[in-house]
DNA sequence: CTGGTATGTGTACGATGTATACGGTAGGGA
DNA sequence: TCCCTACCGTATACATCGTACACATACCAG
């Protein structure tokens, strides 16, 4: 018998529940987090379903886990300079990562045992904007106001019908196909005279919103002082 | 046989989809969307499930006329006065309403086959920014802001890990309980000097947030003009 | 080598959405 | 009054999901 233990082409890696997770998050991203299901993972690390179990609880274990390596991935605000560009960094890091992670829109502030990297980023956050001069309360304007806007962004772009100028003209006629000509006009001159132009892109509209806030979080904190 | 079809105690009414609808949204508000089971609505209705594919086509249609339910019951933002006080009075009809449903977070801008409740609502909303003078860029600069925020704040709301100043001790406990004391000193001093303030209720942070973009669209309008 | 612990497997169960075929019933024309 | 037909509710069944449980195997300490 070639019992070559040593030179078998495939080594059979074992599993680890980085390997688990690392996989669960490739997943996730490119079919969706309804694909991933526990037998659709343990089929992509080839091994039997419920050897996954040996490496995460549940699947809520491991959505748990998924959520904080995206949060790792997003880091803490930078230290010095301006608190304006150092949490509008924060901003654009979170919306990047959600946008490699659009599953993950929804589970970030939902996890009841939040991660190591969930807790820093939090603590790392408030930390810079009482720094700036916010007290305790205007830190938590200043944070509500910003994640809200932050998060419903990633929401109301995921969940956007179209992806691209070139679709947008299909989909708006199926969705205003079942309905009387004209029973809509404000909606139809939005489209056809933005949304379909060339070059719309909704997620252009982002840093729009967000110089907003953070220029009227800057105004207050000034009357404040 | 006393066959008194007619004094029937209970004359086990024919199903419609009103009633299925009805029932559905009872149960999503009392148990969560989770718990919205083909099955369990059937029991409800003390029907075989099967029976609710006579009034829906699937689960997804299902789901798509609760959304329009909600999607009717914010209305539409009346037509004179300040464009702020009627934008405003959306925001919290929009808020209002996702707290009677919070299932229906997530799902408001998700429908690839948006109901006429939902196309005449987006239809007003641009017609009153319109008519106050918002081009059309920057009412999708306008409109964009106003729906991040609105559905941000009742997504962070929805997915917080506490609902009362009571529960936040317990709950904060746990969750720094498995790290070193001290670890996040931020986090633990925004906990104790704000969240667990007597009182407190994440609720008020919306209208602050609300004011803020409210008078920040305000002031680029005006030099827009 | 030997024994024990960590790791992977096979099988099975209850829950879910829904396809398909069937049975009852209401209501309108004869 | 009777029957026919269209509609409405039912019964059964299947694929897919998370995961409990008992067993098999692989690896490491003595």
């Amino acid at each position: 018998m070639a019992t070559d233990r040593v030179a078998s082409p495939e080594p059979r890696r074992r599993l680890s529940r980085e390997r688990v997770l690392e996989a669960a998050i490739a997943h996730a991203d490119t079919s969706g987090l309804d694909a991933l299901t526990m037998r659709s993972l343990a089929e992509m690390l080839e091994v039997a379903p419920m050897a996954l179990y040996r490496h995460v609880a549940n699947k809520e274990d491991l959505i748990d886990a998924m959520v904080d390596v995206v949060f790792s991935e997003i880091g803490v605000p930078s230290g010095g300079g301006d608190w304006k560009t150092s949490i509008r960094r924060r901003a654009i890091a979170i919306r990047d990562a959600l946008s490699r992670h659009p599953w993950a829109v929804g589970l970030m502030e939902s996890r009841r045992t939040p991660g190591p990297a969930n807790l820093r980023h939090h603590d790392a956050v408030i930390g810079r904007l009482r720094a700036a001069g916010f007290d305790v309360e205007m830190a938590a304007h200043a944070y509500s106001l910003l994640d809200s806007y932050i998060y419903g962004f990633a929401l109301t772009k995921l969940n956007l019908p179209f992806e691209f100028a070139e679709d947008v003209g299909e989909v708006a006629q199926t969705m205003l196909e079942p309905f009387p000509a004209n029973a809509y006009p404000n909606l139809v001159e939005f489209l056809r005279e933005h949304v379909m132009q060339p070059g719309y892109d909704y997620g252009d509209e982002f840093e729009y919103g967000l110089d907003v806030i953070l220029d009227g979080l800057d105004r207050v904190r000034d009357t404040a002082t």
